[in-house]
DNA sequence: TATAATATTGTTAACGTTAACATTAATCAA
DNA sequence: TTGATTAATGTTAACGTTAACAATATTATA
């Protein structure tokens, strides 16, 4: 039903070969046949058959973006602004395929006929064999948000220590001394990071850190309130608290109003991330704001220049945060 | 480099087809070389060239996932509900193409060949040319989220105007006489179904309509914000509002709180879509669930039935929506 | 003008699969 | 046994494109 290039090349009383060549902007054809055939093109509405396409370049069109999972623990947010993102630099030349890693039980499937090339948005250690089983099978791959160390990819991820060394100098500045952490989830990347930060903020400014005032916490809202009763309950409370992402943040103002105490008259709080929340909930959220978009966006671009020249090397792009001051934190009550 | 049904061929000592015939399951083969085939495609790790079965069979393995627009006016949560839940019942049979219609400027590039399917989240009339086109393509098409009359479609929709209609309903029972609407975007289908649902509920129990106490939104927080203050303003003001979505709720709030007066205690409020914010807010805000997720999956598994048995013709499912209470509601202060 | 060089076009095969049809092997009925 | 069925396998073409190479026009050079 479809026109086809020899459909063309009847009506043209030229060769299929000669309609690949002007469809294709070869330098090897007259430029007057050219425009014939072009037009004739025009006229039947000819459209490129893809699958053939792909058959004899070994090319599918098909960007992976690929996320550890989809369900559980990929916030709303992030996931939205990294899809769109994505889709914005790829364009139409590219279908963007969406996928979660754990939806596959194994990875046999994927190859470079499939995906020119693969975005890998990582969130744990336990993406490894994934990133090891597509740079075996040689498709061009770019990791963003998380560090990896695998051999050779290209890695954009968010100075995630620095802001959150940042933040806890912030909160220095502001005069607390009794500051507490709010940990992310153990044996993520990120929840280390952003402690080590944390940590070094307190050390470079003299601070002694209580072992009381580190908790742990899973990156959820429950966590971040039962970690935020734990410090409450504390006989020397901390007088400001830097959760290690604004879900937890959120769960622990709500532990502080609970026990009817005000943010942040009584405690300061600070999350991570800047997402969609941070303005929503009452106070307003400060928080570090991770650059998802600029991640999202580069990597993009990054995978785009990879796709037309095949390097070979690991390469590391940090991209700075930035913190954004609301009204969850104040001078401290005794200050 | 990798292996193909006619490597495997040369290597059972059988013709190609017979290979494909053993990998295809066809009853056309002895059970002994069937087996033998398979356990050399298997050693050799035999992936089957899609782009090779796509040519021949004009299938992409490809369906797609259209929304208006991937950018501004797709809120989070219900961008990744939908691709998670579309995600988890297609599987890996189908690659999962994420697009924004506003993406195009032209749409000859999309062709059955490229997708097996569309599954379209609309939320405006705009999208009306697009589905014309697809239809006459003759692409299978499931749309959800806004009711379209156009033939034939397969149309799966909340009963928003049942749940405006519930939610109203609850305003009144808990005693309220005096019921502010802030309306949702205008030319929305889904602001008109919501504000029909509001009014019957509000006629059938015989309560007039003050028309100061309709205003008009934009479905984002400010509007709701603005809308609020003008509310407040009012010499008489609502004891209740029902808001077309929960943002605008959100910025309801947030202007009642500005002049100092507490929700649910003065002014009691109630969204539309139930989303994460509701859980997040203080007061934890009443909403009308909507129900995305099953629109999503049923939508996702009623298309893959689509591409099987290629029926023609129009079909409409209207999903319920659900009250969720939770603490913006209370009695009147005057009841 | 003849000839070499170059520009343009055409022929054929290839990509990896399925499918229509042809052939051969195995089984059955008389 | 033998011819007729049926089961199993093989041959060939096709899907729509690009690419290597061959062939033919055209132009430049002597």
């Amino acid at each position: 039903m479809n026109s086809t290039i020899k459909d063309i090349a009847k009506l043209c009383n030229v060769s299929h070969t000669t309609v690949s060549r002007a469809i294709n902007g070869s330098p090897l054809i007259k430029e007057k046949t050219k425009s014939r055939i072009l037009e004739a093109a025009a006229q039947m509405n000819y459209v490129p058959n893809l699958n053939a396409k792909s058959l004899v370049l070994q090319k599918s069109y098909n960007i992976g973006l690929f996320f550890s999972t989809l369900g559980q623990g990929t916030s709303s947010d992030f996931f939205h602004q990294t899809v769109e993102g994505v889709n914005r630099i790829i364009g139409r030349e590219y279908n963007l395929v969406v996928s979660g890693i754990d939806d596959y039980s194994d990875f046999y499937t994927i190859n470079i006929k499939r995906f020119d090339g693969i975005l890998l948005i990582s969130q744990s250690d336990s993406d490894d064999p994934f990133i090891k089983y597509i740079l075996n099978e040689g498709i061009p791959l770019v990791v963003l948000n998380r560090e990896t160390e695998l051999y050779p990819v290209i890695n954009i991820v968010a100075a995630e220590s620095m802001g959150a060394y940042n933040a806890a100098l912030y909160l220095i500045k502001c005069g607390h001394r009794s500051i507490a952490i709010i940990e992310g989830l153990s044996g993520f990347k990120s929840s280390e990071n952003r402690k080590a930060g944390f940590f070094k903020a307190l050390n470079d400014n003299g601070i002694k850190i209580n072992n009381d005032f580190i908790v742990k916490g899973r990156y959820n809202i429950e966590s971040g309130y039962e970690a935020m009763k734990q410090l409450l309950l504390l006989k020397k409370r901390p007088t400001a608290v830097f959760c290690s992402n604004d879900e937890m943040a959120v769960g622990a103002i709500k532990a502080i109003q609970d026990v009817g105490l005000i943010v942040p008259r009584d405690i300061s709080i600070i999350g991570f991330d800047d997402s969609m929340v941070c303005s929503y909930i009452t106070p307003e959220l400060s928080s570090v704001r991770k650059p998802t978009n600029e991640i999202s966006t580069r990597g993009a671009r990054r995978l785009l220049s990879l796709i037309r020249e095949r390097t070979k090397q690991s390469e590391r792009i940090y991209i700075d945060t930035e913190l954004i001051l609301r009204k969850s934190v104040s001078d401290p009550p005794d200050y």
